[in-house]
DNA sequence: TGTACATCAGTGAACGCGCGTTCACTGATGTAC
DNA sequence: TGTACATCAGTGAACGCGCGTTCACTGATGTAC
């Protein structure tokens, strides 16, 4: 029930970083009314899941007319990819900004904590969102290609440890031995990953991030209901133990 | 686009088991409709997942007025909790009985890789179904309390090998230590696993669930899509490594 | 054994809802001369 | 600087879809006397 430029004059122009070439009114506008449909989306997401995100309720909201959408947004379903990939991408960041922050960046297992929490924290300040990309597949709607980047931007996050470690902390603990086929087909992983990770820890590292993110989404989806009541402590001790199991030097 | 009772002479009272109260002919066919009704809503489960279930549409295929179905299922929520009930008890039992089948039951890394691989099987047979027991909650539905006993009982089944690795296996390799409060909060869990689990296993074998989950998530939803190819080698490999990390003997 | 009544499966129409998307239109904003 | 034209945001009506659920009804099956 807003006006879709009703507070254009205030915040559109004034907006406007200097030095960037000077945009038009009706430029200012459509990029207002393109962040306002969005960010409604990206609401309606959030609160309802990604079977809610509906563009005549977004036109609604925002008190327009429901055709009048189609003049931003293609479609519903290119909609929802645009939130997709912004959620992947708002996922990395913090995840980066997590793994930035600690000062000592040779404190290993300072900053696999720091990412870890900070995905976790950012899964149960945006369930929805979550749900959406670690969840299951939405139906009737495919993914596009473009999924796939931003995506392991957030898989690197914590990849990026993998190499740190591999020099630093000797070698994963009870090892257990790597079939050849199994070795074989971890080309891309290899690749993606970093040179100098043996296989052993490159395998436990994937089993790391399926079990971070299976304790995450155990939490978040309720199948740990009743299991324990110290939700945060246990995800810490979660945490410690991946490190660990992974080799990581003690601090 | 078959009539409900087409069939019925063949199949209802044949199928009636002898021993059996006779049923009269209004309640053998009351029994044949229900079944198909719940069997179709089945398919559309296993084709197009929660969201795809319809009674509508289960009417529209069983040639019945959309209406007609109401004589049947009180409402569609009612129905969609019954088949998620029903599914429960389908993974239960399928991990039941793989468990069962291995010859000799001291043999635990044989039992412990049975119950995974057809759980996992289950979940590539029924992907949909599988997401709706370990995927993202359905938009719009509010599981009953009566789903939590049937989710148990598949917990149960890989929870039930936890108490004979303890006392066979020795303690947990690489143990870290257990905050108190987290083992304080630790009650229910304990209680539901049975006596004499240190809380180190107990704790690894929470992590081994969200494991294990978690790699089948993913393998299901596409997370690990271009990261390995030899995905059954993998998954193997992931059991063998959660069953030595929880301390099993060596065969 | 036969009749009167109760039960209940299935019908067909309707209510009210929400959705994505298209289309011809008005009127304001921008641009070229 | 002023006018003619092009662009484009927003309107309002409509199409066609599917859904869950209710309700008064018909007619067959079952049951009590």
């Amino acid at each position: 029930m807003l006006h879709p430029l009703s507070v254009c004059g205030t915040i559109g122009p004034m907006s406007t970083s200097p030095g960037a070439p000077a945009l038009g009114i009706r430029a200012t506008a459509r990029r207002e009314v393109t962040a306002r449909i969005r960010a409604e989306g990206r609401r309606q997401l959030a609160s309802e899941g990604a079977a809610g995100l509906s563009l005549r309720a977004i036109a609604r909201e925002l008190g327009m007319v429901s055709s009048a959408v189609y003049r931003y947004v293609p479609s519903r379903d290119a909609l929802l990819t645009e939130l997709i990939l912004e959620s992947y991408s708002a996922l990395a960041d913090v995840a980066e900004a997590a793994n930035a922050s600690v000062p000592d960046q040779d404190d290993l297992e300072a900053r696999w904590r720091a990412v870890w929490r900070a995905i976790r924290g950012w899964a149960f300040a945006h369930p929805h969102d979550y749900a959406l990309l670690y969840g299951s597949p939405v139906p009737g709607y495919r993914a596009p290609q473009d999924t796939v980047a931003p995506a392991s931007r957030v898989t690197g996050s914590f990849a990026a440890l993998l190499v740190p470690l591999a020099t630093a902390g000797g070698s994963v603990p009870v090892p257990v031995a790597v079939p050849e086929s199994l070795s074989a087909s971890l080309e891309s992983t290899r690749a993606f990953v970093g040179e100098g990770v043996p296989d052993d820890l490159l395998l436990r590292g994937l089993m790391a991030w399926a079990g971070m993110f299976g304790a995450i989404s155990f939490e978040l989806f309720g199948q740990y209901e009743g299991a324990f009541a110290d939700r945060d402590t246990y995800f810490d001790y979660v945490i410690d133990q991946w490190f660990v199991l992974l080799g990581g030097p003690p601090a």
